[in-house]
RNA sequence: GGAGGCGUCGCCUAGUCUGGUCUAUGGCGCCGCACUGCUAAUGCGGUUUGGGGUUUAUCCCCCAUCGGGAGUUCAAAUCUCCCCGCCUCCGCCA
């Protein structure tokens, strides 16, 4: 949710970001009409029930008189009583239109996205800037062999079943077996030790939330159709760690001095992958369910844009300690999520596609979700929300596929980063099983 | 799932039966000031959150806020209903 202040401040700053993002301008006119409507519906409500206040005073005492037989405090409380009906109508009427107009100045304002930064490139999904480049393909016709997807060697490795994974729970599910599951298992180990060592509280969260948890990340807006909701119980199913790492300090003040707060979840994604029917439906590249270690940080909003970097860096460190040739894109403003005013993507190099595939991804949400969830510091002039940032660490599924493709040999074995051996018992490869 | 208890402005707590100076009591903690020759004591003041007004260094004022919502009433922390959360016991279960 933007500041309500800022909008009123500064409406063209408002507009040029849902202009960037290819998002309605106009919808900011529609919150500052709300917002007008609101105060003037609110100062109404007040003075009424500041008079209905004083009335309620001069009826005690005059009650207690006529109880006690005063002929006149009858006839002045009969007199009181029929002015307190007749106001307590018009209060009623007036808090009635004060609920409407802070219903519908709720709604304007949620319309709108966070307000994208000044630095991030405008444009839609092709328009991103790449930032680096590091690493390089490996050459597999020097190397006399043509190289083979994840899936296949997933097969090859007894690792992958996307087959059974189908039969007992539908396309894009998959069962990790064997060296598969011990990869996931490393690969998490060696995140949160990472983190940890990097200043993260490794964190174990529900992955299974309340509505409130899910509307105050922001996932219940245009990312709704990506979301399960269990109807039974009116719960959601978490397509990312953020949700309830975000939602861990909902409605609470924090210590500033404590801040940046930073922690490392690992949780199950679901996510529904509506509208991607027909996108990547080989293997596990684009699944309904997989694991994942995400970063997030509470911090001051003045260094969000640092924080930001570090949280890129910390990815970047992950994915170098694999091994993995990547690039970093700055994604452009039309494809940000609404709670994004900036965000990076890590993407993979992936052989059998030739092309870069995203791996991780970093979005400074600066006070957009705070806001939302109530997150803030005490100040000497009241409070103030903090900046929240997320930052995948690891997503299992497509870091074991960017591991198999990138490191893969003719024999269909697979070389262990030397960083990733001793969470896995010091191999050095993994070998076929058939 | 069943029965019972509880939820008050950081923490603890009074108030709820019997609706109205509740403008929510007291203690602890914290902050400020005063005083005292000393890491302390004592005294005084302040200390929920959100919104709005005024000012914009402050100060002050108004409204809402007693887990959430709905209702009764001229008037709700207080009465009624629904929901949420916590605790105890039982049942079930990994």
């Amino acid at each position: 949710m933007i500041d309500i202040q800022v909008i009123r401040q500064n409406p063209d700053e408002v507009r040029r970001s849902q202009t960037a993002r290819g998002e309605d301008p106009a919808a900011v006119d529609a919150v500052l009409e709300a917002d007008t409507a609101r105060r003037s519906a609110l100062s109404d409500f007040e003075s009424l029930r500041a008079e209905q206040k004083n009335l309620g005073k001069q009826i005690g005492p005059l009650q207690g008189k006529a109880k006690s037989g005063d002929a006149e405090a009858q006839a002045a409380l009969d007199e009181l009583m029929k002015t307190a009906s007749a106001l307590a109508d018009r209060v009623a009427a007036a808090e009635n239109i004060v609920r409407d107009a802070d219903t519908a100045l709720d709604a304007a304002v949620k319309v709108l996205s966070n307000i994208v930064e000044e630095a991030a490139p405008v444009g839609g999904e092709e328009d991103f800037v790449v930032l680096h480049e590091v690493g390089k393909a490996r050459d597999f016709a020097a190397e006399g062999f043509t190289p083979r997807d994840h899936v296949e060697i997933g097969e090859i490795l007894g690792a992958i079943d996307v087959e059974r994974g189908a039969k007992v729970s539908g396309s894009r599910f998959y069962y990790l077996t064997g060296q598969g599951a011990l990869l996931e298992l490393a690969l998490v180990q060696m995140a949160i030790s990472m983190a940890t060592k990097n200043g993260f509280t490794p964190v174990i969260p529900p992955s299974l939330v309340k509505p409130a948890a899910m509307e105050g990340t922001g996932f219940l807006g245009q990312a709704a159709e990506n979301v399960y909701r269990l109807e039974a119980d009116d719960m959601y199913l978490v397509g990312t760690a953020e949700v309830p790492l975000a939602a861990y300090h909902m409605d609470e003040i924090l210590d500033a001095s404590k801040l940046p707060l930073r922690y490392a979840g690992y949780s199950p994604c679901f996510r529904r992958e509506a509208g991607s029917h027909g996108k990547d439906t080989k293997g596990i590249f684009r699944v309904h369910w997989f694991d994942k270690v995400e970063m997030f940080s509470f911090c001051d909003p003045a260094d969000a844009l640092e924080e930001h970097q570090r949280l890129l860096s910390f990815e970047r460190e992950f994915l170098d300690a694999l091994e993995l040739p990547y690039r970093v894109i700055d994604v452009a403003t039309g494809d940000l999520g609404s709670s994004a005013a900036r965000k990076f993507d890590c993407e993979a190099w992936f052989p059998t596609q030739e092309r870069y595939r995203e791996l991780t991804s970093t979005s400074n949400c600066t006070t957009f979700q705070s806001r939302r969830l109530r997150i803030r510091t005490k100040q000497a002039d009241g409070t103030a929300p903090v900046a929240t940032l997320n930052g995948t660490l690891v997503a299992i599924t497509r870091t074991i596929a960017a591991l198999y493709e990138n490191h893969q040999q003719a024999d269909g074995s697979v070389n262990v980063p030397a960083a990733l051996r001793p969470f896995l018992g010091g191999i050095e490869k993994f070998t076929p099983v058939k």
